[in-house]
Order: C-alpha cells, then structure tokens, then sequence
DNA sequence: CAAGAGATCATCT
DNA sequence: GATGATCTCTTGA
C-alpha cells in the first residue's frame, strides 16, 4: 500500500517544456505517443492519451500547408515551437497541430488520435455519442471531444489551458505509415510519417 | 463491410 | 472559383 503511494508519487505528471517540441518534428511525433493531452475548460477537464500522430515537416514538404508559402494561416507554423495550430478543414472539422523545431522553419505534428481517459461523460456530451472507441479517433473527433475551435490557434502548450503530460509511460511498440488524406502531395505522399501505437483500438484507422 | 455522397467554409488563386 | 491533414450516413453486396 505505502509502496503502491510511493511508486505513484515518483512517477507524477510532468508538463512537457518548450525544449521538447523544438526537437526533430519526426522525433516529436513519435515521442508523443503516449503522452496525455490536457485541455481545461468552463465546463471540465478533458484528459486523453495520444495513440496517433502525423508529421508535417517544413517547406519542402507538399503535403505541409507551409510548403504553398508564409500566409496569414500558416504564420504559426513559422514561429516557436509548442505552440497550437488549430485551422478548419472541409468546412467541418477542426484539426489540432502542436508547432515543432527552430523559428522560421514551419513543421507541426497532427494529434490525430487520443484514448479518452478523463472527462469521457462531457466528451460523450459534446460527440453525441456513447461509443468510447468513437469519442476521439480521428482528428476533427478528438478536437470536438475536447472543444478545441480556432480560438486556441496560437495558444501557448506551455501554459495552463491546453498542454501536454508525461505521465512516466514508455511507448515501445509504434507503427508507422503514410499519411492519411494528403494524395495530392506528390513525392511526399508516400513518407512513412504516420505514427501509431501498435494495436491501440483507439486509433482512427489500423 | 465497402464505397459513395453530402455537408459547408476559410483560404488562396 | 476551387479545394481540402474529415465525418457520418446511406446503399448494396
């Protein structure tokens, strides 16, 4: 019993720092899996543990929004590492991207997919669903399961609203493939940048 | 189950 | 004016 106390107090939540997320975005995406996603809100907190990530790596990248130039969307991908880039695709979904590596070089990693593992009644609320393995499996379920709109584009994940825990978990078996939905991306479209936590039933797709 | 359609809007051409 | 880093529902094996 004392042990069991003692064992959880050395292994408590530690926030992710900056110096994390200005590393290698390949490297980021893969060391995210197993990481848990906090999001505070009005209405309660929302805790996942992510089992899927996507890489977006700089200008080269086709599939990268940055690639097609420095806009007014893309100007966060450009500035520091760790913080939210939140844009609307198919005029529905919203999609979370935690910004990566050095000022003006614009990479993000897509949080595609998390296990639900607090606040699942106010996720099941906002996804109008009670399927645990639906809440959020998929990039633009997770962000309405955790009521993530535009508003946090730009937020700082070094700060109390939105960030990321490591919570003492080793992530030893990943699976990589291409990335989902980005055909159009030429030569690029075919880079093994999709990272999985192997066998996770909470996974937008196998 | 697999495939297809429809929903809907910010962004850039 | 075209186009998505998607989701859900419907249809038909």
């Amino acid at each position: 019993m004392f042990n069991k106390l003692l064992k959880q107090n050395t292994s408590a939540a530690v926030k992710l720092s900056r110096s994390f997320y200005e590393q290698s975005t390949l490297d980021v995406a893969r060391r995210l899996l197993g990481k848990y996603l906090v999001r505070k809100h009005a209405d309660g907190t929302t805790v996942g543990r992510i089992v899927e990530t996507e890489a977006y790596v700089g200008p080269d990248d086709r599939a990268c929004h940055a690639s097609r130039g420095r806009t007014p969307r893309t100007e966060v991908m450009f500035g520091r590492a760790g913080h939210a880039y939140v844009y609307l695709v198919y005029g529905f979904h919203y999609m979370l991207n935690i910004v990566t590596e050095a000022i003006d070089f614009p990479a993000a990693v897509l949080v595609r997919a998390v296990e639900p593992v607090q606040g699942v009644e106010l996720m099941r609320a906002r996804r109008e669903t009670e399927q645990l393995h639906s809440l959020a499996s998929g990039p633009g379920k997770l962000c309405q399961a955790f009521a993530i709109d535009r508003k946090l584009n730009g937020d700082d994940l070094c700060g109390k609203v939105l960030y990321l825990e490591d919570r003492g978990e080793a992530v030893s078996k990943v699976v990589t493939t291409p990335r989902i939905g980005v055909d159009y991306a030429g030569p690029w479209k075919g880079k093994p940048w999709r990272f999985l936590i192997k066998d996770s039933a909470f996974v937008s797709r196998p």
